[in-house]
DNA sequence: AGCGATTAAATCGTGCACGATATAAATAGG
DNA sequence: CCTATTTATATCGTGCACGATTTAATCGCT
């Protein structure tokens, strides 16, 4: 009881414990984003992570799969399968570097260009049922990209 | 270059295109959390989720897996497997309520306790990492809640 | 030139998340 | 009662995320 500093127990049973921890807070409300960004993408063929690649490929074609591991904080693992199923869709080509073997390149198709374009009104809708001020979702944007990046720094050292 | 409104291009590259989606800032600090946490809870024997049902279940012992299901925003698919994954690893223990032979009960083990009381000071340290106004950290948490709620209400519409 | 180190992707195994479905127990209605 | 429905949990298949490892190409050094 001495560090209650929210008197929040207006109800019987207090509420989730787990409310109080910032990364649950994190944890839940980017499943409930996934959840909500679902049948949005499911209409285009695209899983969330999915969508992110064709974003980013959207604003930058022809990236290296290493550009698209560092925006996105995932790893090779993760992306390699990941850009495949993307290829077997027909929404992007995977092609070898010609300078340097290692090195794949994923680019857009034309059917890609097409889903990306469809794909890119999906956040706007996102924004309107939130229904909160744009200037609370920006700074909440800011704060979260502070967050993001201490754990990163933290997690380097 | 129409739509441009931060100037941040002190780099040659711009920025991430994706960091100006609040979706993209949620998941990706969610995967910093993770990060971070991991190795303080690899040491502890536990994943993620799983921590989380052991803070659960200190806060109430010998709840139901539907009672856990509805405070984590999970499925019973994505929990039974966990909570078994718990029950091998001697931290919970899984019975069958006498009066209503569907429910199965889920109770921490003397083991789970000393475990679930070590993980309780993980959440400190990460505040401490993050170095950031408690008052800001709060205030993120509450609006996280809020946009969680606002987007698990249109998900119902 | 040659060879060890580095780098870029990919592969493998495990656990989470979820849609669809199944099973079994409890409840409801006739 | 006895069957239809509902409820609680579990099973199955797919895709994501990641640690550990692998493969293959390039780089660096002498």
């Amino acid at each position: 009881m001495a560090k209650d500093l929210k008197s929040k127990e207006t109800k019987s049973e207090a509420l989730d414990p787990l409310d109080a921890f910032l990364c649950f807070a994190v944890y839940s409300t980017g499943h409930a984003f996934n959840r909500f960004y679902k049948p949005r993408l499911d209409a285009l063929g695209l899983t969330y992570p999915q969508y992110l690649v064709m974003v980013l490929l959207s604003a930058e074609d022809d990236q290296t799969v290493g550009d698209i591991c560092e925006k996105l904080f995932l790893e090779s693992n993760t992306l390699t399968p990941l850009i495949k199923r993307l290829e077997a869709s027909g929404y992007v080509t995977r092609r070898r570097d010609a300078e340097d073997e290692r090195i794949v390149r994923v680019s857009l198709t034309a059917q890609g260009k097409r889903i990306a374009k469809k794909a890119a009104c999906v956040p706007a809708q996102t924004l309107e049922a939130l229904d909160l001020p744009a200037g609370d979702l920006a700074e909440l944007r800011r704060v979260l990209i502070t967050v993001r990046e201490k754990l990163q720094a933290a997690d380097r050292s």
